[in-house]
DNA sequence: CTGAAAGCGCTTACAG
DNA sequence: CTGAAAGCGCTTACAG
């Protein structure tokens, strides 16, 4: 069944079959209805590989995701995809494994498929700044800043990572804990983790307080598995913390549970801070404190803009959307005696 | 720049160059260096949408992913899509809402994309009973036994629900429990739950106890947030249970802290089991007692089974992928003189 | 082993 | 408002 068929049965030719298809204005009512009623009669639909040849176009809308293990993505990308169905785009998804070069398979996959836009969940700001100039058609980067690299398609909705950090840090402070650590990510200037970690030491600094990276920060990826392992290897090095801020949820979940199997109680013996907000920090037991960002607000602004910039070639936007530091249960005002 | 391109540069005909990328036999050795220097040295890529529409195929292979929180779902998603890839197939991956229609959206994707072959994650048999005979390319089902239908394109592979429930309230009843609540899905026939609610009637049945599903049983979607509710509907009707099978470990997880919040200590006062074997059930306070479900071997066998389907037209083939109870510290054993 | 040509199913100026 | 025709970028018999 194609196009030709509907036109042979419709007693139309195929130009105008083709137009009442695209909702094109110069039809009559009479060949609207028509051609209408022998495409729904056989549900037709049209071949898109055909369509997308001939209309040269940049079949659909390619996310990539970074991390595939990422609860706080995995939240972000349902949404975007809901948006982008409910606007009648396709969506292409793949996940890349942490490390991967993402900028990379965004240009192969530019070459044989031709999205018209990317939306990337996450990135790796090196790559960004390597290869993302080969990148022609609209962009968008999702938690991460882009706006420091100038590229004109690429736009980016960001938490606000090392205000964020400061602030948990300086909670934990006001709670009177001195002695903090800090769990994953790593020191790579390129890395989400790196502002993160910039906001801790902001703060420390802030409080003159001591924080000694090389002791008292312990990198991992972002698993439960190895927060679990970190948070160990980190609290066998320096058993005098009384806090741990880890830098992902599911890092802080991984470490909670090595703590409990070294028989430390949360927040008694020990507090500890998240940070995303993915639902698991809610039902956690203790409930887990942490930095919320926004998975609406950052696939709303994500879809809406990349759409914008694919219809009107807009100018790059590069937004902070708000977080929220969430005071639960893991997190333990110290006496004020032992401040000090 | 395109097919025509790289046969001018490089002195060949267009069949030719499309013989080399193809990697057609019947070329010479010059040519096919020629060609591919060319190629290289453009980073040249063929337009998979002319290709499809030329070859009339079928461009990629479609999984549908039903209720997309799920997080046994995720992680067979990835190892899909890693094993796709490696096998260069491109694959279009769809979300859909836990009670959408995924034959219906199958049969509308068929149609517009002509994927080669669908893998469904999870499903409701209801649908697949009443639409699933107008799909005619090679389908597999994971996670729900498709073996009933009678479909000739249409392979499964799935736990034995029914036995892994049954073994699970064998295991309560062997650590003395006898008033055991259940949590999770619903009791329509068509559903995966269904089978799990039977394998515990079953138990139930042999042991002798009673399981009355109107008092002891509450339905809920697969969500933390749906099983806290339902836990705390099913312990308030309910306050004598000693124990609680939830339906999935997201359930379980939510229904473990409504119990931390009803002020019932697990395993103390109260035991839980889960069921999936999700990574944060190893990582939860305390560790969640489940079943696990091979999502290795699931997504292996899917993908194996698919791309032979579609390559050689094998028979269909429904089968059992084995599982595994594992028992962690969410549940206690009863002292001796309790039961009864 | 290679080239010339037809055609996959659409869209879109171009006439009328 | 509608039809006839060109052409999107490929693949694949068909000759040679």
């Amino acid at each position: 069944m194609t196009i030709k068929d509907i036109a042979r049965l419709s007693g139309y030719s195929l130009g105008t079959v083709s137009r009442v298809l695209n909702h094109h204005p110069d039809v009559s009512e009479q060949a609207r209805k028509k051609v209408m009623a022998v495409v729904e009669e056989h549900g037709f639909e049209p071949n898109a590989n055909a369509k997308h040849l001939k209309m040269r176009t940049r079949t659909s809308i390619a996310v990539l995701v970074k991390g595939s293990h990422n609860m706080l993505f995995s939240d972000i990308l349902e949404r975007i995809q809901a948006k982008f169905e409910a606007r009648g785009e396709e969506v292409y998804v793949a996940y890349l494994d942490e490390d991967a070069n993402e900028v990379q398979y965004a240009l192969s996959l530019a070459r044989q498929r031709r999205p018209k836009g990317f939306l990337f969940l996450g990135g790796d700001m090196e790559f960004f700044r390597k290869d993302f100039k080969h990148l022609t058609v609209p962009c968008v980067l999702l938690t991460n800043f882009g706006g420091d690299l100038g590229y004109d398609n690429l736009s980016s909705f960001s938490t606000d990572d090392m205000t964020a950090s400061e602030q948990v840090m300086d909670y934990l402070y006001d709670c009177g804990h001195r002695k903090i650590g800090v769990l994953g990510g790593n020191l790579s200037i390129d890395q989400i983790s790196y502002r993160r970690i910039k906001g801790v030491c902001r703060s420390a600094r802030k409080k003159g307080i001591l924080f000694d990276t090389g002791r008292q920060y312990e990198p991992c990826r972002y698993s439960m598995a190895d927060g679990y392992q970190a948070a160990r290897r980190l609290l066998e090095r320096e058993p005098s913390l009384t806090a741990v801020f880890a830098l992902g949820d599911v890092i802080a979940l991984g470490a909670m549970r090595a703590m409990a199997d070294l028989g430390l109680r949360i927040p008694e013996d020990i507090s500890v801070v998240g940070y995303d907000g993915i639902p698991s920090s809610e039902y956690s037991i203790p409930r887990l404190s942490t930095v919320r960002q926004n998975p609406e607000q950052l696939a709303d602004k994500g879809v809406r803009t990349l759409l914008q910039a694919i219809h009107y070639e807009m100018p790059p936007v590069h937004e902070r959307v708000p977080f929220e530091l969430v005071s639960r249960e893991s997190v333990r005002r110290l006496p004020a005696d032992a401040e000090r």
